[in-house]
DNA sequence: ATCCCGAGGG
DNA sequence: CCCTCTGGAT
């Protein structure tokens, strides 16, 4: 696996690589990325960014959405897939936020999974954006596939497994931005097909180039 | 044919 | 663990 010293390197060099560090999501309501992150489920950002802004102009209140007609939310976001469950899951969750907590987006994952359509990934963005707990990991499509060819991991696509064996090498307070890096990176370098290895300044610890 | 910042159900 | 849900891009 990895030590110590290559796991901070990674990190250096990514900060480096990515200073921002931050989501392609953002949105200034709580509820708003929420609903971002469910739409974004097996579909680009880029798309999500380019319905959600008539999404949230038709409806620009929780409460709107709560009361909203599932198949005319269905019309603003046809192109991200998933379009009925994803509609469903909106206007069921923010009855649930409306109802049970007054309207605010919960702070911890037991109450964020509650929540329609609401799984360990959004919950874990929630909770790292929003509220800023220190070492959450999001497990995404991207940080599972390159942590795994880094070497941070076993190489579990599993969600769960992937938070357990990076959390506890990740420093606390950088594991949130680390986890958004790995998005950057995976969108500009390390993609699923066809990572551009030789415009990759992470060579030196990754395990998929050494071995390859 | 495979992938995109997944979730729910069996 | 498996499967399904769905459109768009490459």
């Amino acid at each position: 696996m990895k030590n110590h010293e290559d796991v901070l390197a990674i990190v250096e060099e990514l900060k480096k690589l990515y200073p921002e560090g931050l989501c392609s999501l953002q949105y200034p309501k709580p509820y708003e990325l929420l609903f971002s992150v469910r739409l974004a489920a097996q579909c680009t950002d880029e798309r999500v960014n380019m319905v959600t802004p008539a999404l949230f102009a038709r409806f620009p209140t929780l409460e709107s959405l709560a009361q909203a007609d599932p198949a005319e939310v269905e019309t603003y976001i046809h192109s991200t897939g998933f379009f009925r469950a994803k509609a469903r899951d909106i206007v069921a969750a923010s009855r649930m936020l409306v109802e049970q907590y007054s309207g605010r987006v919960p702070d911890t994952m037991e109450e964020l999974l509650k929540l329609p359509g609401v799984g360990r990934k959004t919950a874990n963005l929630i909770l790292g954006d929003v509220y800023h707990t220190p070492g959450v990991v999001v497990a995404d499509t991207h940080c599972i596939r390159i942590t795994g060819r880094l070497g941070l991991t076993d190489g579990t696509k599993d969600p769960a497994k992937v938070e357990e064996q990076l959390r506890p090498i990740l420093p606390p307070e950088e594991s949130n931005d680390f986890c958004h890096r790995m998005v950057l990176h995976g969108r500009a370098v390390c993609m699923a097909r066809k990572p551009d290895c030789p415009n990759c300044t992470l060579r030196p610890w990754c395990d998929f180039y050494t071995k390859s």
